[in-house]
DNA sequence: ACCTTAATGCAATTTCTTAGCGTTAGGCGC
DNA sequence: GCGCCTAACGCTAAGAAATTGCATTAAGGT
């Protein structure tokens, strides 16, 4: 489910929007755990089958937002040199994900296996790095395999946050991008 | 929830196997979102009341059950030099992670915040490079940083198993032995 | 402006979850 | 071994959530 809507105007994408920010408001709220779909519906003033045949279930509709969440909404900062773009793009990365709502988002998205929510919110970091690279060879810099940048830098981040085996501090993740390099 | 049980003979530890087994058939049977807890406490033999209290729900459950799963139950093969144990251990490991069931353990173990069943789970994958490196050691080899070892060859596997943004080749997960060395 | 139909609302039904309470059976001291 | 204590279970009823059919609303095209 959380089909592209056919219809993208309007009443479908007015419940949309509102259920969405419904759903963000309760996790800043309260504990994911808590959260059910007759209760987003109540908060939104939408009812619960609509939300049950939009969606399908919470898990899915969870997911949805949190891609919608993690979809970018500007490029990474340039900082006029490759490593320091992706140093500052991979701390910011960090912070985001390991905090409490960018795990859950995490969670969220790797939970459902249905529907592409992971395979879009990769594609995510996926052309934010690339836009890096091509900055880099504009610049005239020697630029750099994206593939690896993630195998290098990113698996390693997004490892470490879901399974919290270790304390992903800035300069690990420093340590991270000099190694790549 | 998912304690670790006060009382781990008899009747409680027979009623825990019944249910583990009972939730390892169905996940061969039928997808994962169509399991229920009633569904297994009908084919197991224990009334959901049971499971619900033990567990707490159903997400729980399943993740207990994906650790028991992949606790390990034997060292990894010992090929004779420390690049080829790796290699042998991670192919291995890549293979059973990607399959079906390794994804849905890897989803279940993930979806839960609760409890330590992420922790747990990487702390088996930690104890077996471990035993690769004594192993090494007590050849006489360099050994390696077992810490290393999993950002560079573990996190790449899991995070495209994850996010299913990459064929897992054997020649793929080799050259990342390879690259690690 | 009208027509078609996707999408929603409502309500009844089914299924799942929770909680109280009595019962069973480990584990422990004797 | 024998009996006590209580963790863990089964049963049942109440409550909450999920599903489904049918009527209604409102996009989007003609």
């Amino acid at each position: 489910m959380a089909r592209e809507m056919v219809r993208q105007g309007g009443r479908s994408a007015r419940i949309q929007s509102e259920v969405h920010r419904t759903v963000q408001d309760l996790l800043k709220t309260m504990d994911r755990s808590a959260i059910t779909v007759p209760m987003i519906a109540e908060k939104s003033g939408v009812t619960p089958s609509t939300i049950y045949r939009r969606w399908g279930d919470l898990s899915e509709l969870l997911a949805d937002v949190a891609v919608a969440r993690m979809r970018p909404i500007a490029d990474p900062e340039d900082t006029g040199a490759m490593e320091s773009d992706l140093e500052a793009f991979i701390l910011q990365y960090a912070e985001e994900m390991s905090s409490k709502v960018g795990r859950a988002m995490l969670a969220d998205v790797l939970g459902t296996m249905e529907g592409a929510a992971a395979g879009k919110c990769c594609q995510f970091t996926y052309q934010h790095l690339e836009t890096l690279r091509e900055r880099a060879l504009a610049r005239g810099e020697a630029g750099f395999d994206v593939g690896e940048s993630i195998d290098f830098v990113v698996a390693p981040i997004v490892y470490h946050i879901l399974f919290g085996d270790r304390e992903l501090t800035p300069d690990y993740c420093r340590s991270l991008v000099s190694r790549f390099f």
